[in-house]
DNA sequence: CTGTTAGCGCATTCAT
DNA sequence: ATGAATGCGCTAACAG
C-alpha cells in the first residue's frame, strides 16, 4: 500500500496523508487522527524510506567507513568502542548506522555510499579510491577519525605525547633490553622484526608513526639511542596474528630477550602477557609490558595492564555530533591518561 | 551532476549512460568506455543510490535488528561475532550492513527500516512493535536468530542439550553447593537472587530459558532437586552490571558460598573468575565455574574457562546467506561443543 | 545497438 | 486547512 493509494481510499489528497506523517501542524488534528488510524488499520506503515529519501535528499543514515574489514573491526575493542559512541549519538537523534569497509571493492557497489547523509571515516585505508569518491560527491559532510584528511575535520588523540609519557614512565626503571612492538607501521606488510632497510609509513598519515615518535623521544631523553632499540611490527591487531611474533621474541635466549616491551596496543600487550605467563616469565620482574588504549580486558584482569587510556567512545560521540551538525566542524584533539597498572609499575 | 545531465553533455541518451554503469552488454564497449571516462572527468560518480533504490526496489542494504542497544551489542563479544559472520557474507556479495536497535523509539524513524532489502533479527526484543512493523510490510525477507518468530525461519544453537552436557560434566564431581547464574531470565528486571515467587520468561521465546532447562535436567538426573539450587539473575551481560551480584555471592560466609557456578555466559563466568581471584579463592579447588559461548577472552587466559563453544560467526553467516537467498529459508540448528578448561576440569 | 518514455513513492510548492 | 501538480534521479520496457 502506498501513500497515494491510502489517500484515494480515504478520499483525501496525498498531501494530507504526507502531512499527517510529517507535518502535524499542516492539517487539523481531527483529520490527522483519522488518517493515522485508518493507515494503521489498512496496514500502511508510513512513507516509504526509499522514495522519501529521494525526494528529501536525506536518509537519516550515517555511514561509518572502517579502514579494516568489518569482520576485524567488529571484533576489535577500540573500533567497537568508537562505534558505540557513534551509535549512541545517532540513536539519540533518530539516525541509523551503516557500516562500510574501506577494503571492500568499491567498484562493486558503485555510488552505493551516496545513500548516507554523512560519513565518518575511521583510520587510514589502504586504497584512497573510496575516499576520493566520498569527497568527490561534494555534498555530504565527512569527518576523519585517527588520521588526517586534507580539508576535512579530524578527531584525534594526543598519540605522541601519550607515548612519550608512558615510555618516560617505563624508563624510570632503566631497562637492559627495551623493545618496541609496533602496529601496522611499515610501508610493506611485515609481521616480525623490522630491519633497518624497511620503510615506515609517513608520519603525517598514521597514528602509529606518531606513537613511535613519542617512544623515541623518551628513549633519546634518557640517553638510549632510538635506532638501537629493536622493533617488531604486527600486521593485524589480533591474538592470532600477534602471537607468533611475540612467541619468537620470548623464546629468544635469555640474554637476548627484552625485559621491556613497549606495545602500541593493549591487544598486543595482552598477547605478550598471556604468552609470557605461559612460559613462566614473571611480569613485571622478568618482563615489563606497556600497552595503549586502555581497553576493559586489560583492566579487569590480574596483573592489570600499564597503559594509556584513550576514550574511544567519546571520540565516536564527537565525530557523530560533528557529522550531524550538532557541533562545529573543526579538528579535535582528545587527551589521554596514563594508567600505571601492574605490568610496568 | 546527474545521469541526465551527463547524458546531455555527452549527447547520448540517459539509457546509454545507465547501461554503461549497470548493463555492459547493452551497449558497445566503445561507447561504454567513452561514457565511463567522461563521467570520471566530469565528476559524475555513478547513479545516485537513493534514486536507484527507489527505481529498482532494492538497496543492497541488509539491516540487522539487535534486541539490545547498539552500544551494548557492539561491545558484546557474541553479538560482535554474529555481526562479523553477517558482514563477511554481505561484503562478499556487495551488500552493506545497517545496524538497527529494537530499543530505539521505532516511531521516531517511521518506516526508516523499509530501506533495507531484508532483516536479520537478533534476540528477543522487549517491544514487539518493531517486529510487527517489519513483518507487516510483507515484502522483505526476515530471519530470526536466537529466538523464535512465528512464520519466519530461525537460526539457533542447541542450547538445552549444550547446557545439559556442561552441567553433567560439572556434576561428575558432586558439588556441595551448586548455583546457577542466569542471564535475563526473569519476567521482571531483577539483578540479584531469584526468589521463588518470580516469574520467568516463557520457554518458547528465550534461549536462556532453554539453557536453564538443560542445567535442571542434569541436576535432576544426579539426584539434586533443581528447585533447591539457588539461582541468581543478571540483567545485562557486562562486567559492571554483573560484578555486584557476583560479589554478593562470593562474599557470603564460607559455609553458604557456592562451590560450583553454572553461568549462562562467558562474560558472567569471567567476571566471577576475576572476582574470585581478587578474593584469593582458588579456582577450581574452592570454586568451580562454567560459562557459555566460548569467547576468545575466556580461552586466551589462564585458567582457561570451561564452557560451551557456540559458533556465532557461523550463525551470522547462515543468517546472511538465508537473507540473501543463497540458501533455503528454513530453520537451522547449530551444534555446540563442550570445552573442558581449567575452571571446571 | 541506441533513444524515448513512463513511472518508482513521495514532499512540496502554489493555488483555492 | 486542503488539493492538484511537479519532479527528485533513475531503470526498464519498448520502439526505432
Amino acid at each position: 500500500m502506498t501513500l497515494k493509494e491510502l489517500a484515494a481510499e480515504l478520499g483525501v489528497s496525498t498531501a494530507s496523508v504526507s502531512n499527517a506523517f510529517n507535518r502535524p501542524d499542516q492539517l487539523s488534528p481531527k483529520l490527522r487522527e483519522r488518517i493515522l488510524s485508518e493507515a494503521r488499520r489498512l496496514g500502511y506503515r508510513g512513507p516509504d524510506a526509499k522514495a522519501r529519501s529521494l525526494r528529501t535528499g536525506r536518509s537519516r543514515i550515517i555511514a561509518v567507513v572502517l579502514a579494516e574489514t568489518l569482520t576485524y573491526s567488529l571484533n576489535d575493542a577500540v573500533a567497537s568502542e568508537l562505534l558505540s559512541g557513534i551509535a549512541e549519538v545517532l540513536d539519540a537523534h533518530g539516525h541509523t548506522l551503516l557500516l562500510l569497509s574501506g577494503r571492500q571493492d568499491a567498484s562493486r557497489v558503485p555510488g552505493s555510499s551516496s545513500i548516507a547523509d554523512g560519513f565518518i571515516v575511521y583510520g587510514l585505508m589502504p586504497s584512497l579510491v573510496l575516499l576520493d569518491e566520498l569527497q568527490g560527491t561534494g555534498r555530504q559532510p565527512l569527518v576523519a577519525v585517527d588520521f588526517d584528511l586534507e580539508g576535512q575535520p579530524t578527531v584525534h588523540v594526543d598519540d605522541e605525547p601519550a607515548c612519550y609519557a608512558i615510555a618516560r614512565h617505563a624508563l624510570t626503571t632503566p631497562p637492559r633490553r627495551p623493545a618496541v612492538i609496533n602496529l601496522r607501521l611499515t610501508e610493506q606488510p611485515c609481521n616480525g622484526r623490522i630491519g633497518d632497510d624497511q620503510a615506515l609509513l609517513s608520519a603525517e598519515r598514521t597514528i602509529t608513526r606518531a606513537r613511535l615518535a613519542g617512544f623515541q623521544r623518551a628513549f633519546a631523553e634518557v640517553g638510549i639511542d632510538p635506532a638501537a632499540v629493536p622493533m617488531w611490527n604486527i600486521e593485524e591487531n589480533t591474538f592470532e596474528v600477534c602471537a607468533p611474533v611475540i612467541e619468537a621474541i620470548l623464546d629468544a635466549p635469555a640474554d637476548e630477550r627484552p625485559d621491556l616491551l613497549l606495545c602500541m596496543s593493549d591487544r598486543i600487550a595482552l598477547t605478550a602477557l598471556t604468552l609470557a605467563e605461559q612460559r613462566g616469565l614473571r611480569v613485571p620482574e622478568d618482563l615489563r609490558i606497556t600497552g595503549f588504549d586502555g581497553i576493559a580486558e586489560g583492566q579487569y584482569r590480574a596483573p592489570r595492564l600499564t597503559t594509556v587510556r584513550q576514550d574511544s567512545v567519546e571520540k565516536g560521540r564527537i565525530a557523530a555530533r560533528m557529522i550531524l551538525g550538532l557541533s562545529p566542524r573543526e579538528d579535535r584533539l582528545l587527551s589521554t591518561k596514563l594508567i600505571v597498572g601492574d605490568t610496568c609499575p
